[in-house]
DNA sequence: GATGAATGAGATTTCATTCAT
DNA sequence: AATGAATGAAATCTCATTCAT
C-alpha cells in the first residue's frame, strides 16, 4: 500500500546519467524524446533534493540545473518557468500517493492501520523526497500561493481515498457504523501530516515509533466495531 | 485555555494608530519607548498579514513598512534584518500558545478536549494571524531552514504541555493509565496541526466541525479510563 | 512605378505552403533548391510580419521559424545568424524600390507626382510589409547600428533615382531649371518617409489623403516650370 | 522658436555632478529631493547618450546607471522599469518642442520658414539628444510598441502647432487661403522628420543645407499668398 | 526615531547560438 | 534540409542592506 511520499529518485548524480546502453556498453544513440525525459527526471530529482534542503524560494533554477548535472539554463528552458517546475514536482509527488488505497480488499480497519504504518515508515526513512513534498506543501499555505490549487486537489484525493475505505469498512462491518467517514478522513490525514511534519522539524525530539503507536490506537479505539462503545459522542460537541 | 494561534492584531491600519491620549483628548507626548513598541506591534501585525497572504519570501521589508503605515525603510531599521523580523514574529506567535495548558486543574481529559475545541475554533476564524503562524511554520520545514530551531523549541514546548497534562490525568485517574504520554503528545499536536493545515489549504473542502468531532472522539475513545478497554494495543505494532 | 515598400508576402501561413504540383495533382518532388527558396521566402515574410508587430529586437528567431510554419530552429539554421536575417530582409525591402524610377519616359514632373501617389497609397494599405520596412529603417537610426550601412545605400539609391529624374525633367523643360536636384531629392524622400511614418504611428490621427494632396502641391508649386516664379528663393537662406 | 529636439544635457559625466555648493565651495548638504532630481536628470541624459549610440534595446539599464555615474541598479530603482525610463525620456524630449510655436506674432509664413531653419539647424548640430529623440521615435514604429501612444500625442501636438499657425496666417493673409491647414501640418512635420532622419542615417551623403533650402521653397512656393497661383490643385488627385 | 535614496548581489527569464538527431 | 535539445551570456527586475538626511 502506498503512502503520501514519492519514491523515484535518481540520486545526487553530478553528471547526467546516460540512458540505455547497447549490449556492448557503448551508449546507444538516444532519441530526442529520450533525452527530454531523461533531463526532466534528473531536473525534478535535483529540485526535490534542493527544495528539501533549502526550500523552494531559496533554490534557484540555475542550482537545479547544475545539481542535475546539466547547465544553469536548462531548468528554465525545460519547464518554462520556476512555477511550472514546482507545480510539476508537486504533481509528481502526488502520483504515488493514493494509488492502491482501495484495493486492500479484506479488512478495511487493518488497511487504515497499515497505511499509518507505511506512511510514517516512509517519513522516518528521511529520504529527502518526503521532506521535499512537505516543503512544497508548506509553500502552498499562504492564501494567495499559486500552488494552493495543486494541493487542494491532492489533499482532497487523499481524503477521498480514506473516506471510501471507511465507508467500505462500514458496509463490511469492519468499521464502526457510528463513525463519520468525512470527519475521519480529515482527522486521519491531518494526524499523519501533522505527526510527520513534527518529525521533519525535529527528528531528535520526536519518537516516531511511539507516535505511530498512538496514532494507531486513535484509529483502532475509535473505529473498531468489536470494542464496546459506551457513552457515544455527545452530539452537542459537534458545534465548534 | 489557549491554543497555538496568536491573537493580537491591530488590524489593517493604513496609518499608524496613535497611542494613548490624555484625558483632555489631546494626544499625550509619547515616550520613545512607547513609539518603539507601537511601531513594533504595527510592523509585526503587518508582517503577519502579508506573510499570510503571500508567504515569507514573497514579502519585502518595504511592503511590511508600508502595510504598517510607516515608511519603506522602517522594518529594516527596527529589526535590523529580515531574518530578525521573521524570528521575532515566530516567537510572538508562540507566546500565547502553551500558556495555561497546565492550570486547568480539575479534569485533564476534558482539558484536552476543550483544547482541541479552542484550537480549531481559532483556526476557523481564519484571522490571518493563524495562517501567518502556519506559513512561517511551513517555512521551517526545509532541512537547513534558519527558522527550524525556533519551531523545534516551540513544538517541544507545546508537546510538553500536553504530556504534562496527560501524566497529571493519569495520576488523577482521569486519563487511562495505559496511554503513552509522549506518544499522545506527538499524535495530538500532529492531529491539530495537520487538521488545521488542511483547512487552511482548502477551507471549502474541509468541514472543520466534523473533523473536530472526530478529533475529540480519537482522544476520548483512546484516553477515557471509563471506557471498556478490550483487546489492548498489540505491542508488536510499536515497531515501525 | 514602384515606391519604397515591398510587395511580396506569402501571408500568415501556419504551415509551409507546398510548392509546385505536377499535372496529376500529386505534389512533384521539389528540389533542395526549391525547398530552400520556399523556406527563405516564408521565413522573411514571417520576420516582416513579426517585426512590424513587435520590432526587431522583440522578435526571436524561434518565433520567426514558427510563424513561418517551420521549426524553432530553422531561421537560425537558414540564415546563420539573426543579423544576417535582418540584413537580408532589409535588402529584400529595397529590391522593388527605385527600380523603374527612370523609365517613365515622358513627363518627369508627372512621374514625381505619381510616385508620391503610389508611395503613400502603398503605405495606406497598411500591409505590414510597409511597416516592417519602416521598423527596420528605424532600427538603423542609432549611430552605431549595424544596419546603418544598409540604409545608407538604400536611401542614396532612392535619392539618386529622384535626382536623375529631376535632371531629366530639367533637360526636357518639364521641371523648373532653378530647382536644386540634390536638394529636391532629399526633401522629397524626406517628405514621403516622414509623412508615412506619422501615419504608421497614428493612422487615426493622420489624414493621408489630405497630406498626399499637400505633398503633391509642394512638388508641383515648386517644380512646375509653367507657374510664374515670382520673388525667387532668397539665396542667403541656404546657409543653415 | 523651438524645434523638435531637446536641449538639456549634462554631458557625459563619469561621476554624478554634485549639486549646489555653498559659497565656500564645500558641497552643500542636498535634500532628498535634490538628490532625486539630480539623479533623474543624470540618468535621462545618460540614457539619451546611449540610446543615440546603440539604440534602446541594445542599451541596458545597468549601462545607463553607470554612464550616469551611479550604480548599476539605480536606473531601474529610480524609474521602476525600463519602459518607464524610455517613456520618461520621450516625454522630456517633447517638452521643448512645440513650445513657442504660436507666439511668433507677426508673420506666420516667416515663422514656418524659420521653424524649418531652426529644426534642421538643431539636427545638424548632431548633439546626440537629437539622435536620441529619433531613435526612440523609431522604436515606436512597431504596431504593438508600448511607446506608440507617447508619440501619437507628441506628433499630434507638433502638427496642431503647425495647423494653428497656418490658420492664423490665413486669417492674417500671410498664408494662402487655399492651403489645407491639416494637410500642411502633416506634410511639413513629415518633411522635417524625414529630412532629418536621412541626415542622421547618412550625414556624409545628405547636404542638409541644400535640403533645407528646398524645404523652405516647398513651403514658400506653396503657401505664400503673394505668388501667382495658376492652375490650382486638381481636386481629383486628393483621392489616394 | 524615522525616511527614503542608493547600492549591488542575485533571481528569473529570454534567446542567439551550438550540437545531436 | 530540418528539428529541437542544450548551453550560457546577458537582460530586467527585486530587494535586503547601507547610507545620508
Amino acid at each position: 500500500m502506498s503512502s503520501s511520499t514519492p519514491r523515484s529518485d535518481s540520486g545526487p548524480a553530478k553528471s547526467p546519467e546516460r540512458g540505455p546502453t547497447e549490449q556492448g556498453g557503448r551508449p546507444r544513440r538516444r532519441t530526442q524524446e529520450e533525452r527530454r525525459n531523461q533531463a526532466e527526471r534528473a531536473l525534478l530529482d535535483a529540485a526535490a533534493r534542493l527544495f528539501a534542503r533549502r526550500g523552494v524560494d531559496q533554490t534557484s533554477l540555475a542550482e537545479v540545473g547544475e545539481e542535475a548535472g546539466y547547465s544553469r539554463g536548462l531548468a528554465n528552458h525545460h519547464f518554462g518557468s520556476k512555477a511550472a517546475l514546482v507545480e510539476r514536482l508537486a504533481h509528481r509527488s502526488q502520483r504515488d500517493f493514493v494509488a492502491g488505497l482501495g484495493d486492500i480488499g479484506g479488512h478495511e480497519l487493518r488497511a487504515l492501520l497499515s497505511m499509518i504504518q507505511a506512511y510514517l515508515a516512509g517519513v522516518s526513512e528521511n529520504s529527502g523526497q518526503t521532506r521535499a513534498f512537505f516543503v512544497v506543501w508548506g509553500a502552498a499555505l499562504p492564501a494567495e500561493a499559486a500552488l494552493r490549487p495543486v494541493f487542494v486537489t491532492d489533499d482532497a484525493r487523499f481524503r477521498d481515498g480514506v473516506e471510501v475505505l471507511v465507508r467500505a469498512g462500514q458496509a463490511h462491518r469492519t468499521i464502526r457504523a457510528e463513525a463519520d467517514p468525512a470527519g475521519v478522513a480529515v482527522a486521519l490525514v491531518g494526524l499523519l501530516r501533522g505527526t510527520a511534519a513534527q518529525f521533519l522539524i525535529d527528528p531528535q525530539g520526536v519518537d516516531l515509533d511511539a507516535a505511530g503507536a498512538t496514532c494507531k490506537q486513535f484509529v483502532r479505539y475509535t473505529l473498531d466495531p468489536t470494542r464496546a462503545a459506551t457513552n457515544e459522542a455527545q452530539p452537542e460537541e459537534r458545534k465548534l
